[in-house]
This record gives structure tokens, C-alpha cells and sequence, in this order.
DNA sequence: ATGGCTTCATAGTGAAGA
């Protein structure tokens, strides 16, 4: 099965760019992240007609989760159950036999904002999440916008960001205590292009110049991991009229 | 150049993203 996971950065404006997308690349589920819009206004009768079951969390404006599936998803869960809170970044469910979480963790802003303690915060939610969902599940994989780039190799800058969030030793340390639960980066498992990223900003003609961080990442199990055949990253809808700052990630996993 | 671009909410600009 092919799994994959993308910012859209507005379902509404990007609608049309998914659905495209999912026609050339009919991967078994996509998350998606940023919807930017509330469940009553969610689309899916569009995902219907190509033949994707949606599921998801939304709000008004900002954030915002779904998983689109071919297969129906079971056993639907939304947001961290033993984390309160009030922005939708997570929902979940199993899809052909694997655990699918779709997260959008909290970009943080800078180092010396309360939202970055929210990030903090969030991430240990999160870790304590994948652990008893892990335990719980086996066959589990976190698809998503973590707002980490897990080591320099993955900024394009590294001087430039040093000391940015983003890239800050403490993100970097939730990230790798995602993989201390037995979890691997499958884009890493396979020989990769350098600079290879998944988000550009919009300014500075930033994709063109490759100005890029990879942010955007599928992890899984190790029972997942060893039948892990590829991942790639798709640049392509980057280059759309409109775009999504961010582009798609996709790992496929023999049955 | 603490800017650059895009989205949303709003009807001027401001917040937020990364």
C-alpha cells in the first residue's frame, strides 16, 4: 500500500490540486494538513466521486486534519484523548490493517514565544500518544507536517537557521524521541537526492532557489519499516499555479 | 530591509504560517 501525507495550506483554495493529485498518484491514503476550513464546509462529495472515503477535523481558519482512504477507515479517532485542546491537529484511523495518524504539529513561531512552549507541550502529548497507540495498534504510522527538520541535511541553510525554531535542539530531540518509541523516518531508509526538501517559502523564490527544509515526514513501526519498499517526495504540485507551500511525501509499504 | 509571500477574516490592515 502507498501512503502519503501534505500541507495543503487551504483545502479550499488546493481542492483542486488534490484531487489532480490523487488521480495521477491513487495512493491508499493521504493526510492532509492546514484544511483551513470548518467539517460542515468539508468537500466530499469531491473525494467521493474519484472514489476516496474522507475523514476529518476541522475549524474556521486556521489548522485543521483528514485522512482520504480508498479503503473505509476504522475506528476513527480525533485529537489526543489525554491532551485538551483546542486546535485540530490530529485525527486517526486504521486503513487496510495500519494505524494511520494524521498530526499538524504547532509551527512555534520563535524560540521565545508561548507558542513554542505549546509546541513543546504538544509534542510531549504526542509522544505519550504514539506510545500507547503503538502498543495498542502495532502497525502504526505518524504521517504529517511535524514543523521539525530533524537534522541539517534537511535545511538548506544551516548557518542561517541556526538557532531558529524549526530547527532548535529541543524540536530536534522530540523528533528523535518519536523514533526512540521504535519508529522510523522511512524517507531515510533509502538513498536520497541532497537537499532533497518539502517545504519552500513563498517568498525569495524560494522553491525555485531550493531555499527549502524537509519538514514533512512518514514514520513507522519497525514491523511497518521492514516492508518498506520506497519513499519519495513529490515536487511537482509545487509547481502549480497556486501552490501549497508544502508538497507531497509518499512511502509504500508491501502487503 | 524583523522585509520578502500567501491565506483568512475583513472591508483597513493584521495575524499566522515556516
Amino acid at each position: 500500500m502507498k501512503i502519503a501525507t501534505w500541507n495543503v495550506n487551504s483545502l479550499n483554495v488546493r481542492l483542486g490540486h488534490v484531487i489532480e493529485w490523487l488521480k495521477a498518484n491513487p495512493v491508499d491514503a493521504l493526510c492532509l494538513q492546514e484544511l483551513k476550513l470548518e467539517d460542515a464546509k468539508f468537500p466530499t462529495a469531491a473525494f467521493d466521486e474519484i472514489g476516496y472515503n474522507a475523514i476529518f477535523n476541522g475549524q474556521k481558519t486556521y489548522n485543521g486534519v483528514a485522512i482520504l482512504s480508498k479503503a473505509r477507515p476504522e475506528d476513527v479517532v480525533k485529537d489526543m484523548a489525554d491532551f485538551a485542546d483546542e486546535q485540530k491537529r490530529l485525527i486517526a484511523a486504521t486503513i487496510d490493517g495500519v494505524r494511520v495518524v494524521c498530526a499538524y504539529v504547532v509551527n512555534g513561531q520563535s524560540l521565545d514565544s508561548e507558542k513554542y512552549q505549546y509546541k513543546m507541550q504538544w509534542l510531549t502529548g504526542l509522544r505519550s500518544y504514539m506510545q500507547r497507540t503503538i502498543a495498542e495498534y502495532g502497525d502504526v504510522a505518524l504521517l504529517g507536517d511535524y514543523n521539525i527538520a530533524p537534522e541539517d541535511r534537511d535545511v538548506h541553510d544551516p548557518k542561517a537557521w541556526e538557532g531558529q525554531v524549526l530547527v532548535s535542539p529541543p524540536e530536534r530531540e522530540h523528533f528523535q524521541a518519536l523514533v526512540a518509541l521504535g519508529l522510523t523516518d522511512s524517507f531515510r531508509m533509502f538513498e536520497q537526492p541532497e537537499k532533497s526538501f518539502t517545504w519552500w517559502d513563498y517568498r525569495m523564490n524560494g522553491f525555485k532557489r531550493n531555499l527549502g527544509l524537509r519538514i514533512d515526514h512518514i514514520l513507522v513501526t519497525k514491523t511497518l519499516a521492514e516492508r518498506v519498499t520506497s519513499s519519495v517526495i513529490d515536487v511537482e504540485p509545487r509547481k502549480l499555479e497556486r501552490p501549497s507551500d508544502h508538497t507531497p511525501i509518499i512511502t509504500e509499504v508491501r502487503s
